[in-house]
DNA sequence: AACGCGGGGTC
DNA sequence: GACCCAGCGTT
């Protein structure tokens, strides 16, 4: 017998007793559902939870997120990160009240049409909300069942995910595969850990994991090496006038797409001089930050300049500090200027 | 198939 | 510092 078919029992009355009581398990309607996986794709319990209540709040419906203006949008978002996962989701949302006449699709197609829905959310979903048997491959989902096997397979090729889908459906109990999914991926989140440190005593498969039972858990799952980030030198410019601090949208398309920041400019670039007459020596080092993004790093020093507010450039905002938390989605890139512009703007 | 796309928890 | 997370869309 192979082990993903010993699985499913002892998976599902381990997941009886250890399922962690999550908001959106508490009434998995379609809608619920779908917030709550888009939200998880790439980010982690913990990080989504405070995010999804309110987002529930504010669209408790697919009508009200539908309607919803974008830059409420993006301020319920902001901070998440993956901001298109906001915009496909509102796009889905019109989806459904323009095509499916406002009713969630009941079918894995269907829903897999939807923006932002790929194979792993349609799955979810389609397990989940509507009891349809088929499987939900995330990344807990691919460690958990390479080691299972002892599969070497590299887990970010597209075959290797094919493969392990294809094994699951076989698998899947037709009774109940939304908790069957939600279990595989609760095990992994939370007993078959990633580096290289799992729980395996505390582990319902642990009789016939082979990783275990070879004692090779370390060597699994297998995946590529990633390329290294790229290191960016940035000048940031906290501008600052009697109307607040001055912010910009980023271009609607690429990093942190559509969201504010305070002007900024690759070290050797230069597109800040003619703006407000300022001379170079104007500009007064401030402070010093730095993000790092998954494929990038932002090295940050911050200048200070107070000018007039008129001649303020296209597409320019003076914010001032109820504005900016109000209104304005800055990403958290920017954070390590948030105390000294606070500060700043507290003057007012 | 490779790449761009956030932010943070954990070891 | 490295890993990696309830992945998807674009090229």
């Amino acid at each position: 017998m192979q082990p993903l078919e010993q699985l499913p029992i002892p998976l599902l009355l381990w997941y009886r007793e250890h399922a962690r009581v999550l908001p959106w398990r508490q009434d998995p309607t379609p809608y619920r559902v779908w917030v709550s996986e888009i939200m998880l794709q790439q980010t982690r319990v913990a990080a989504v939870l405070d995010y999804y209540r309110r987002f529930l709040q504010a669209a408790p419906t697919v009508q009200d997120l539908a309607a919803l203006p974008e830059d409420a949008l993006m301020k319920l978002w902001q901070g998440l990160g993956y901001y298109s996962r906001a915009r496909n989701l509102q796009k889905a949302a019109r989806q459904i009240v323009d095509d499916w006449g406002g009713v969630f699709p009941n079918t894995y197609e269907g829903i897999r049409s939807l923006a932002g829905v790929g194979d792993y959310t349609a799955g979810a979903i389609a397990s989940i909300a509507f009891g349809i048997p088929v499987p939900a491959v995330d990344g807990n989902v691919l460690r958990v069942v390479t080691r299972l096997t002892a599969d070497p397979s590299d887990i970010l090729a597209a075959a290797t995910k094919k493969r392990i889908t294809a094994a699951l459906q076989q698998v899947i109990p037709t009774a109940q595969p939304g908790q069957f999914n939600q279990a595989m991926m609760e095990l992994g989140a939370t007993v078959c850990l990633p580096n290289g440190a799992p729980l395996c005593e505390k582990c319902p498969a642990a009789d016939f994991c082979q990783a275990f039972q070879q004692g090779r858990t370390g060597e699994f799952p297998v995946k590529a090496p990633k390329k290294p980030r790229r290191i960016e030198k940035r000048r940031v410019y906290l501008i600052f006038s009697d109307q607040g601090v001055a912010l910009r949208r980023r271009p609607a398309r690429g990093l942190l797409a559509g969201l504010w920041e305070y002007p900024n400019e690759l070290e050797g670039e230069d597109s800040m001089s003619g703006l407000f007459g300022l001379t170079p020596d104007a500009w007064k080092k401030v402070t010093t930050g730095k993000h790092i993004f998954s494929h990038i790093e932002w090295h940050m020093t911050a200048y200070t300049a107070q000018v007039e507010p008129d001649a303020l450039p296209e597409g320019w905002v003076w914010a001032d500090r109820g504005a900016l938390e109000r209104d304005y989605a800055v990403p958290n890139a920017f954070s390590a200027f948030s105390d000294a512009v606070a500060q700043r703007l507290g003057y007012f």
